[in-house]
DNA sequence: GTTATTGCAAATGATTTGCACAAGG
DNA sequence: CCTTGTGCAAATCATTTGCAATAAC
């Protein structure tokens, strides 16, 4: 993981006059060392494997420090559960496609389309702040070819799929 | 309200075998009596006005019924509860804008951003079928001069601000 | 030492559900 | 009639919170 992400959620604690402990630091590790979207109970089960004791309302307070620190955002791809998204750090503006078909989530990026929204906000009389995009589509090659190549990768890799 | 709207709903629920009764007329004639975003709670008060032995539970199961049969669509403006937007019928590929300053929802519509957005799922291997853009925005008025008219607005007009 | 944090269990709050009675067709 | 809907109260389930014991600084 990138050690500078524990610094800087460090300062922020600092800042607050709160303080670093062990728990929050195995958190926060454990988050940043994949890039996967995970829903409390998801990083509560994953800390528990190496943690015996960690308590779920230790996991649901670090993630809501996280997310005011501005280091981790919540995101809505469906379901009951949060769903948390680490990736904000390296791609700030980001959106989501979700397949229905699936249930795989595909992060993307669109230079064009932040800017169209912008100027839609302005021409509003606001002033842009934060924007998501939130697409639903289905599989092509599941329409073509009777398959879909993301449930097979997803069948393969045991990745559980998002119920909607 | 467009008696068309209960038509459609009544159609619907016949092709199910379901059967008309006098609260899902009541409660959809409520909801597409206006053109405003609601919460089931909002909603069950507004039936309580008229109705005083009309269940929480029956305005429930009436909006789920709405929303499977694509006439009620929920969106995300955030907030605890879940949000109703009875206004996709007319706009149907509208989305949202969320002002930061005073909570107030600004729908718009976009031919090119939606254009956009289906060349991008396209060249992600997808069937666009759904998209949704989630704006936050702050009050350009209230930055310039210090008020915001949306906040005037809403509390002359008595709307209820939403909490985020 | 003083203040913040943890883990537990209990509380909360929106939504769902089981059930007995009522209503639709 | 026979089946589905309603209203009530109880259940559910994710998330939050009070509190006594524990750890930071």
């Amino acid at each position: 993981m990138d050690e500078q992400i524990l610094e800087r959620f460090n300062e922020f604690v600092k800042r607050r006059s709160l303080r670093r402990t062990t728990q929050r630091d195995s958190i926060v590790r454990s988050i940043f060392a994949k890039d996967e979207h995970f829903t409390s109970e998801e990083l509560f089960e994953r800390i528990r494997r190496t943690d015996k004791r960690a308590s779920r309302a230790t996991v649901y307070r670090t993630i809501s420090l996280l997310v005011e620190a501005g280091l981790l955002r919540e995101i809505d791809i469906g379901g009951e559960e949060k769903t948390y998204d680490p990736n904000f750090l390296d791609k700030p503006s980001h959106n989501h496609l979700v397949c229905i078909d699936c249930g795989k989530v595909v992060e993307f990026e669109d230079l064009n389309i932040d800017l169209l929204n912008d100027c839609v906000t302005r021409r509003l009389g606001f002033r842009p702040m934060r924007q998501s995009i939130h697409i639903e589509a289905g599989c092509e090659q599941l329409r073509l070819k009777g398959i879909c190549p993301n449930l097979l990768a997803t069948r393969l890799s045991g990745k559980r799929i998002k119920k909607r």
